[in-house]
DNA sequence: TTTTTCATTTCAACAGTTGAAACCAGATTT
DNA sequence: AAATCTGGTTTCAACTGTTGAAATGAAAAA
């Protein structure tokens, strides 16, 4: 999944399970008393114009370079349909037309519909009823975050409830030598994004980013992490920020390839032991992982018909 | 610009000189008796409803979060519209909307609509105009050329008619090192980028890439070319591709903030000396380079309205 | 409590969107 | 050479999809 644009700092939870302290109930997006969030209604069809439109800029997207038949064949709209997408993508910029064929490709200003894509906000989005579900499993909460320059940034959180302890709102840069998270992404990344981010680590300032001045110990611990099968929080990291209450562990969300994201799960040391923890929750946790890493995989929808 | 893509290999010639021995004059897109290109007419007027579901659609990725407000005074669209288009786009998955307040983001899949724009293709129809007067002002072929991974890929060129000796297509990848386009990139694109293609092509295989293997030899050239303020051919290549009988000069296209791409100018050493070529082709090279970095730059449209 | 601001919803006017069909042009087949 | 095929372009009337003014709803501010 290509890195374009850094984290912002700019607060958005979306689809985030509503605090229950905070105000009334709301009309619309509310909760029934099973704590089931209901699914917002929409006032408006689809316009059929505006998702044709689209479905012809994904195709000739994915096509690189297009043909009426060619788009005709992958969309089923009618030919004069498509030459009026054509010819309106075009009038907009998005698409331009060979002089001497009848073939059409993207222009760069395609990138003005993508470009201030928020990777965290998305994947947040995306993950949260999962890890939702995830935490009511298990008990204990969870984060997932992504890679992003020198740091994982959590794209959402199951702490929002509970102790006030683990109190971390999404966009939250977490060091990735630190956390179980980041050990996680770095320990199952590609080979060449690996040393990449190891390299980028060594030349960074802060106690966080020592082991990646010190290639043995990094290489030897993930290497361990492989062969585990997760990662561990980093002892010091949990006495600064928890003053050694916490532990959690965490594996990479990960598909064929390539890895998108991590998963962790933080607990009490003084309720739960690392023997015990790793036994009881390792196996949901991976399974969770591979369900996210399936969620997260971007896929073409259904043509847009009339 | 961001590099999303690598180059593709499918030849793709927008709005290019129509070969006048291909075959009879085509109806539409004709030339007439002056060699002008003739602008091709659209058969239909722009979908309104599709122009404005592209234009909320620019605008939430400029905004990042956005809302009905803030759509509204960007674009100018009624409120009811602009709700029916965010719907549309949330239910085409493009875009997202927080639960709990009524803003909206860019998913993911916004990156299904410009992830196989191809750079080249895209600089290529752009420069086109501008790179056929050039060729009329001075009487000598350019390549327009920019970086991607370990060459320059020549975007357009105006060599078609004139020598064979010059026969290029757009698509080809021309050394770095040995081209005065290529050279003309390195010697003013930004340090670190710099550092990083050296790096590249250090690792490279390949003669034209042993200069990135010897960085005093290199340092020195680059210093000379920011210098003089242009670039040129490498000697040896002259000698490999065109048996000594070319040479070329080089400048980068750039504005206040990156090197774009880079053009040069090819010529016979039997018609014209460096020295002459210089003096009279640098001011006019350079000036066509600001005129292209200015058409280069993306810049917003104005709003769709009705 | 009242006012303001922003978001949501309704509903009928009307013109924008649509696709069947005709047309065009070049390539291929007979 | 003529007929057929293929893909792109254009016409035109049916009809319903799109639109925005206005009403409504909800939260925030005064």
């Amino acid at each position: 999944m290509p890195r374009i644009v850094p984290a912002r700092t700019k607060s958005f939870s979306p689809k985030r399970a509503m605090p229950l302290v905070r105000r009334d109930p709301l009309q619309r997006g509310q909760r029934n008393a099973t704590n089931e969030v209901k699914v917002s209604v929409p006032s408006f069809k689809p316009v059929v114009a505006v998702a044709r439109g689209l479905e012809v800029l994904r195709v000739i997207n994915e096509e690189r370079i297009s043909t009426v038949r060619s788009l005709n064949k992958a969309t089923g709209l009618d030919k004069a349909t498509i030459v009026r997408m054509l010819e309106t993508l075009e009038h907009e910029g998005y698409v331009m037309r060979d002089a001497e064929r009848a073939v059409y490709a993207l222009t760069g200003r395609t990138l003005l519909l993508s470009q201030g894509y928020d990777q965290h906000l998305w994947i947040g989005s995306v993950v949260e009823p999962t890890l939702r579900k995830f935490r009511k499993e298990i008990g204990w909460p969870s984060d997932v975050a992504l890679f992003d320059q020198d740091a994982m940034i959590v794209a959402q959180t199951s702490r929002e409830s509970g102790l006030l302890l683990f109190n971390r709102t999404p966009g939250f840069r977490a060091p990735v030598l630190g956390t179980s998270l980041g050990r996680a992404y770095l320990a199952y990344c590609a080979e060449q994004e690996q040393a990449q981010i190891i390299e980028t680590l060594a030349k960074t300032p802060g106690h966080w980013n020592d082991m990646a001045r010190n290639p043995k110990r990094l290489s030897k611990m993930l290497q361990e992490i492989r062969e585990r099968g997760y990662a561990l929080m980093d002892a010091d990291y949990s006495r600064e920020e928890y003053e050694g209450t916490v532990w959690a562990m965490g594996v990479p969300i990960k598909n064929d390839k390539q890895v998108l994201a991590s998963i962790n799960i933080m607990m009490l040391r003084s309720a739960i032991s690392q023997e015990d923890g790793v036994k009881r929750f390792l196996l949901p946790l991976q399974r969770t992982a591979a369900m996210l890493a399936k969620q997260l995989t971007i896929k073409p929808r259904a043509a847009a018909r009339g």
